[in-house]
DNA sequence: AATCATAAAATTGTATACAATATTTTCGGT
DNA sequence: ACCGAAAATATTGTATACAATTTTATGATT
């Protein structure tokens, strides 16, 4: 049997913690306190803190300053930019993805999809959400250009914080199909077809939240409630 | 007199240390010792650890594994990377500066311009360089974009190491009169100009770099000196 | 009972101590 | 003099200790 591995590293930490925010199994909002965390991965606080610092810096997680790390959660216009962006830079990528699509990479992408159909007969949502944000990171991986792939990467975490705090009451996850017809034209090396289906798609997931402004936020409370039934 | 701040934060010495790369003062591959530091900012260890982790994830240091710290080293294909890259978010984001004007950030333009040519007139490269960079920043900042402009920073904070690595000799910084021009556009809202003006001047940045494919590479060596002389 | 001030507890921030790993120096052999 | 092995030194990695701050609990006062 092979050596098993006694240390842990920052980074796997960070990944652990950031693949609960993706699955929802933290919420926005969430305090992230470092025993709490050392003692669940085994190790002192030091690097407890770097992965939390590390996560502050993709904006996952919030540290407020003696006070500690909490779950991010974006604004209103932070998750509209972060849709903007996307919308600016995935379907770009798809179209490079498509140029550059292999017989393998055509039939990882299709275990993926299985994958997210397992999840979502299983019911286990987190995990189809996780899935789901993993599969558009492997297409930007596909595209070959590891910087804007890192943006998009940060773009699709924080993502999944939008999805938590403003998806609209029974709005699907995700059409089934649409990344079946996403992977179906990158097989087929339309780059200009994956472009606008990427674009679509990006459409059909902002079109599942509710981002419009709140009308009362809790400054103003005292507005509306003060006037004693006139 | 104020009260003069007695305490220095990981992000102060993060932003220091990003200053000093910027300005080519330290160049890349320079050796980042966690003591040297402490002793520089009179902090302890812990402080530019974190300092440096923060640089890392910005990927301007590379951190080696019980190794330490080190100033980055783009490869040419990181550096045509992040060029592409540019090309693709700053123009779009000069013309959303454009439509945002006033007449209070087209003069804190000018003055940044203004000191970059009183930098140029001191031959003080650094510093222009450094401005230039910034230059371009508070326009993504104009864009009203902040995330998008956050990729932007760190974009432009890389280019600083690609310039210092693969410039061409004897060629300019950055012609004088671009970023007048840009402001220029950009004054008169007139966003499509402004694009434009923004997606040649990354073209002319490009062209004062050598991105071409070294022709030996050090696993090679042997073939090259191997004949001894027929 | 509600509210405020104060004290106790818990948590984060920074420095230091020790362990693990690299790097340099020393020194013997060829 | 030129390697190469081994000790000495220096540097990074992690844990712990202490200081600073926040949060919670307590109790006196109205």
């Amino acid at each position: 049997m092979p050596a098993l591995k006694t240390t842990i590293t920052a980074r796997e930490i960070g990944k652990a913690i950031a693949k609960a925010i993706h699955e929802h199994k933290v919420l926005p909002g969430t305090k992230l306190g470092e025993d709490e965390l050392s003692e669940i991965y085994g190790v002192s606080r030091t690097l407890v803190r770097s992965a939390l610092q590390g996560l502050s810096h993709e904006q996952l997680v919030d540290i407020q300053p003696n006070r500690g790390a909490f779950v991010s959660k974006p604004s209103l216009r932070e998750a509209r930019e972060i849709f903007e962006a996307r919308a600016l830079l995935e379907p770009r990528t798809a179209r490079s993805a498509a140029l550059r699509m292999t017989k393998e990479s055509a039939r990882r992408l299709q275990t993926h999809i299985d994958d997210e159909h397992e999840a979502l007969a299983q019911n286990d949502i987190g995990k189809a959400l996780w899935l789901s944000g993993v599969f558009h990171i492997e297409i930007s991986k596909l595209a070959d250009q590891a910087t804007i792939g890192r943006f998009i990467e940060s773009l699709i975490a924080r993502s999944s914080l939008i999805i938590a705090l403003y998806r609209k009451r029974d709005s699907a996850l995700c059409e089934k199909h649409a990344h079946h017809a996403l992977l179906e034209a990158l097989s087929q090396k339309d780059g200009v077809r994956a472009e606008e289906l990427m674009q679509s798609h990006l459409v059909d997931l902002v079109s599942a939240l509710d981002l419009r402004e709140k009308v009362s936020n809790p400054t103003k409370l005292k507005d509306v409630l003060g006037g004693l039934g006139a």
